[in-house]
DNA sequence: TGAATCAATGCAAGCGCTTACATTCGGAGT
DNA sequence: ACTCCGAATGTAAGCGCTTGCATTGATTCA
């Protein structure tokens, strides 16, 4: 961190003939010092370079300007937007965002989550709702200031920004049957590990049910998000006996492998196959067809659930949970079913 | 941070009947402590579920065991898995990862890095060699641990790690003239604010150059890395009375902009235009048709960057700077040049 | 047996900052 | 003119940890 010789608030006392307080104060609550000596000590502070010691600050004051968010992975595009957003959102406050992965892996969010706290994070941001018990334990014993996004429910007395992946889902699915397609196939994230795919599975899964008219799920995958997993499940699925005439994917990555895999296997797209994912990162778009999925409001939810955490550490009370609206985005790799 | 009735050095020291001395030394050096003594260390702390305060840590030490990184977006699938590794190799040494990002603007880069090293940042990450002087002037003054990625040049003293962009766009403008191509378009990056950009169309132009038999560059647009600024690029392209046979694109994103606007405008691809892309983000591959592209080895960059930095704050000296290999991957969006 | 050595431990001085409390001082109220 | 008040500033006590140095006691060597 900082270096030997860099300058303390006792050098820029010095410098300025006021005491460190001012100093302070005049770095944390302007309003309480004077005009003239607050110019007097911006001069000092400039000419000597200085910099608040993060180390000093962190120990006087119990915080540390810092919040970590624990997500599954960075590489997955799926949650780069949103975590921008939260990142912007922090900056502006002057907050630094800590970052750590799990790879999906409850023992490893565990292990992120402590470290986090125990490098000082003031809050944290939790990706679903879904983790072990002793991981909660662990959030509340500590009472750490916390948030949970891209879902839309949690414990009592915790507090969530997300949207319905389960209804969104659903309605998905709802549309592709009121298309007149009565046998989809269901490629799925892997929902022993995540809550959000399971969520999408059973909203599925509970649209299916409720449509009636002879729609069903001919075969259900589960599948990491990844496209090559995406175009291995599709090829499970065209190995049923029973084709489908669409496919939803939980997932925008899935989606484009599956459709990958189809198009190498010489289908034509849409009219062999209609294909949904979820998500709507920016490959969906680019794809041939183009992909119809479901918009999910990243940035909202990132800036969002940043507000949310830094009202929390702020200690206001009467905060509550948000649940933003998704979006269905009708593409051209979603037609009608086929006659017959 | 941690709560304030949090276990401190002395509870421990007081329940274990040793010296806070002796605690710290056996968690920060348990060579030096009897093994006796460990033992009711150990257990005093697992007892009182003690962890160590982050900031007097900080404070005593000078050292926070986190680095920062800068880099221009998150939402760029361009670093993303790069990040990622880096992320993860961090972690091994139980190392945590500050994120910052500066949307492509200098001064912007300037402030996060000031508000990393204020945050206590033992050192950090920097993509791309170009910055302004006033930037590497609070580098070397603050001394402040480094490394530069994505790039493979620095200035004297300070060390990268990362590939040659020039060498890489250049390669595959050749490999595209090789195939016959002499009219090309370049859609490249804002070469104002991003170096890597520039090597890239330098790096073309120095082929297309050296390559003579008619070759040239018809056109060339600088555009944001994003898809609809491909597109938007791609139209521009096609405006100029002289139409490419193929365009080059600094970035797999402008290249399924342009695809997609290509596609749009009713051309079949790659019969009407060759496209080859950079950096074979995930969506190179299920584009239609795949997109040609050049591999940046961003996880062994990732990797490599995270041990460099590790061993500059560890203050080992006779360290070096590592060049990656990239790889051309021929995909079906490149074709030969039509006849005549 | 006494001196020298060394490993294990304790003592205590900070690290740089925040903040409760004390002090000062100019002006308002009477 | 005198008291009272509040704004502006200073004083100094920590926050929890690391670490140089001092101390202790056991071990070794002559």
């Amino acid at each position: 961190m900082t270096k030997p010789n860099a300058p303390t608030l006792e050098d820029v006392a010095k410098l300025a003939g006021v005491s460190t307080a001012s100093i302070s104060r005049a770095l944390n609550d302007p309003a309480k010092v004077a005009a003239a000596t607050r110019q007097k000590i911006d001069a000092a502070i400039d000419q000597l370079g200085y910099t608040p010691n993060f180390g000093g600050r962190a120990l006087a004051s119990s915080r540390t300007n810092t919040v970590g968010a624990v997500i599954p992975s960075m590489a997955n595009a799926m949650f780069a937007s949103g975590l921008q957003a939260f990142q912007e959102e922090l900056d502006k406050e002057g907050v630094t965002l800590l970052v750590a992965t799990t790879g999906f892996d409850p023992d490893q969010e565990m292990r992120q989550i402590k470290s986090l706290v125990g490098q000082g994070a003031d809050g944290l941001l939790l990706i679903g709702n879904a983790r072990p018990e002793t991981t909660w334990d662990f959030i509340d014993k500590r009472r750490v200031a916390h948030v949970v996004a891209w879902c839309n429910s949690t414990r009592p007395g915790h507090h969530y920004v997300g949207f319905d992946n389960a209804a969104a889902a659903g309605d998905a699915a709802h549309r592709v049957m009121r298309l007149g397609h009565r046998r989809l196939a269901l490629i799925c994230g892997r929902t022993a590990e995540n809550d959000r795919a399971r969520a999408r599975r059973d909203g599925v899964r509970a649209a299916v049910a409720a449509f009636g008219q002879g729609a069903r799920l001919t075969h259900e995958v589960e599948a990491p998000y990844l496209i090559d997993h995406g175009a291995a499940a599709f090829s499970e699925v065209l190995e049923r006996p029973e084709r489908p005439t669409a496919v939803l994917c939980a997932n925008d990555a899935l989606a484009a492998g599956a459709m990958m895999e189809a198009r190498t296997r010489g289908m034509v797209l849409p009219d062999d196959m209609s294909f949904v994912g979820f998500d709507d990162v920016g490959l969906a778009r680019v794809l041939t067809p183009p992909l119809a999925t479901v918009r999910v409001p990243q940035i909202e939810m990132g800036q969002a659930a940043a507000r949310l955490l830094l009202s929390k550490i702020a200690g206001e009370s009467g905060l509550s949970s948000t649940t933003f609206e998704t979006a269905f985005l009708h593409r051209a790799s979603l037609v009608a079913a086929p006659e017959g």
